[in-house]
DNA sequence: GAGTTTGAAACT
DNA sequence: CAGTTTCAAACTC
């Protein structure tokens, strides 16, 4: 049998000498109904297990009668479903658990005509439908790296696998060896029916033993539109390592990486074992500095990192990064690293600062205990103070952003440091030092805390009765304060989940010219993100200016993106119908902004 | 380049 | 399912 096959593969010899790779997609294909690959699970949306599981903890606590089934089998696909309703406010969010199909090997391979590496097949929308990849661009894929750099093969060296099992660099990677230095290789197109029995054997073990460790999700996704890939690597181990010594710095554990994102496990290029040397000494420094550097299995070692961190890390990564970029090409990219920064995280905070402050007066309104011209000017005090406080924060967003070592800027760690929440940049829960981006969460939290608590309502303005302010009026203001703040934060949440998902199926040439102008937005010298647009006749409509638009104004892709966030930005107000807060919030988001 | 370390995969 | 072995890449010298 084998040789019959063997036979026909001969036949292909004119394909053979390419790069090919396996294709085991098929197993994959159908499996997932999303818009995104990294939507098929929880830890892998939005590149953020928290996020998304605080998402779903939102949506379960605001939308209580929403069924949301447990995950009861054993292999849960979650599916995203992005509806694009009539209605603004139908902005719908649908997560849906189905069971994934059975993943088969293939029964035949023919010439490989897609992505090697587990590909999660999309449903294939207009725009993305699976292209057929042509030899000439999978071996341009193989041996060149985004910026033009020659990359390296993979060259696997087993002895004793016969490149059948998942030791073999080349088989997990989904690839035939070429050029390899192994010995009684059987990872060859001559060797088709051994290489498929060990395919099954292998999925047989483990259906998802070809699925990249790494969810290397915007990579696909782009790969399928061929030279538009090559984009910013996404990557977050789906099932986490377990490493004890390495401290999960080596490549130890991102080997099978290679197989998914690129031939380093942060799609580099192979480069100099100096050099490499070095991007671990920025990485550990940078951990060392703010224990914020994201490697895969922390993320998934950690699963008690609170939504803080979680988000936090995001803008901490990217400026990271970015610092790091200057000498290497070690990436991790979120695929919102280029909508969600910092700023942004600072921003909702700031905004549910307001909110906690609207849903204080709005509660007082309902007493009738308020004098309205009183009240206004409390509001407007608390936004001014809450105004105040973002140019504050805002000022250390730039020093932060202006440090050359990427890291936070001095004064707002110490600004952090200096309160007195016993944190003192050290997580009292585990000793751990807090990343300063997590420190600078904790600071607006604290500023929410005090700028929304009643107590401080009542030092500000004495506007509330204090009757209204002992025992069920205090339950009944965090309650309004709170439905606010998770119903602001929901939409945020929507509205991000809608953008990445749209990046991750519309992506954008920005990240094709990632290399060569590495330069985040956040980096622009004023730390704000700016569309070509300028937000100016978005950003006002959807209040919270949280996310805006990373696309420049020249990219062809700006179309998609910041379309999306257009049509988001339609979607979300400040709750209540409050035009006279909202207006003068907008006001001050304009100013701020500029 | 040889030897060691490491962690994933495979096996029991 | 836990423990052990095998394996090959990463790493050190």
């Amino acid at each position: 049998m084998e040789k019959v096959e063997q036979g026909e593969q001969n036949s292909d010899s004119g394909s053979k000498k390419l790069a090919r790779q396996l294709d085991f997609t098929d197993a994959f294909r159908g499996s997932m109904n999303v818009s995104s690959p990294e939507c098929q699970d929880s830890q892998k949306l939005l590149e953020s297990k928290s996020l998304s599981q605080l998402h779903l903890q939102l949506q379960s606590r605001l939308h209580p009668q929403s069924q949301m089934k447990p995950q009861s089998h054993s292999q849960p696909q979650l599916q995203l479903q992005l509806q694009q309703p009539h209605s603004p406010a139908q902005l719908h969010l649908q997560l849906k658990l189905q069971p994934m199909p059975p993943q088969l090997p293939r029964p035949q391979l023919g010439p490989m005509v897609q992505r090697s590496h587990p590909v999660h097949k999309l449903p294939t929308p207009p725009m993305q439908v699976a292209k057929q990849e042509s030899p000439r661009s999978r071996a341009r894929a193989n041996s060149e790296a985004k910026d033009g750099t020659p990359k390296k093969q993979k060259q696997c060296n087993c002895k004793s696998s016969r490149c059948l099992k998942l030791y073999c660099e080349c088989f997990a990677a989904g690839i035939y060896c070429e050029s390899c230095n192994c010995i009684n290789c059987q990872n060859n197109v001559e060797n088709e029916a051994a290489r498929q029995e060990a395919v099954g054997a292998t999925l047989e073990r483990n259906p998802n033993a070809f699925r990249p460790k790494i969810a290397s999700s915007s990579r696909e996704s782009r790969d399928r539109m061929e030279d538009a890939a090559e984009a910013q690597v996404v990557g977050k181990h789906s099932k986490g390592c377990h490493c004890k010594k390495s401290g999960c710095l080596k490549k130890y554990s991102n080997v099978a990486i290679s197989g998914a994102i690129g031939s380093s496990g942060y799609g580099t290029p192979l480069v100099s074992k100096k050099r490499k040397r070095k991007e671990y000494f920025f990485g550990i420094a940078a951990k060392d500095q703010s224990n914020q550097k994201i490697t895969p299995c922390q993320q998934d070692n950690h699963p008690k990192a609170s939504v803080t961190s979680s988000l936090s890390s995001i803008p901490v990564s990217c400026t990271m990064n970015a610092a790091i970029s200057g000498s290497s090409k070690l990436k991790y990219r979120s695929p919102l690293a280029d909508i969600l920064q910092l700023q942004d995280v600072k921003d909702l905070c700031s905004l549910l600062v307001i909110l906690s402050e609207e849903a204080t007066k709005t509660l007082a309104e309902k007493g009738g205990k308020m004098d309205g011209h009183t009240e206004r000017g409390n509001v407007e005090t608390f936004v001014g103070l809450s105004t105040q406080e973002r140019k504050e924060s805002r000022k250390g967003h730039d020093s932060q952003n202006t440090t050359p070592d990427g890291s936070f800027g001095r004064n707002q760690v110490d600004r952090v440091g200096s309160n007195d929440s016993g944190s003192d940049g050290v997580d009292m829960d585990n000793g751990r030092p807090i990343s300063p981006g997590t420190l600078a969460l904790m600071c607006d939290e604290q500023d929410f805390m005090a700028a929304g608590s009643p107590e401080r309502v009542v030092s500000h303005g004495e506007n509330i009765n204090q009757k209204s302010l002992d025992g069920h009026g205090f339950t009944e203001l965090f309650a309004e304060q709170e439905r606010l703040v998770l119903t602001r934060l929901w939409d945020f949440l929507n509205r991000l989940i809608t953008c990445g998902s749209i990046r991750e199926t519309m992506p954008s040439p920005l990240a094709e010219n990632d290399t060569g102008s590495e330069q985040k937005p956040s980096e622009n010298g004023n730390g704000i993100i700016k569309s070509g647009s300028e937000m100016g006749s978005h950003k006002e409509a959807y209040g919270n200016g949280i996310i805006n638009s990373p696309v420049p104004e020249a990219s062809p892709g700006a179309t998609a993106v910041t379309s999306c966030n257009e049509d988001l930005s339609l979607k979300v107000g400040l709750p209540n119908g409050n035009g006279e807060i909202k207006s003068h919030i907008d006001r001050e988001w304009k100013l701020d902004r500029k």
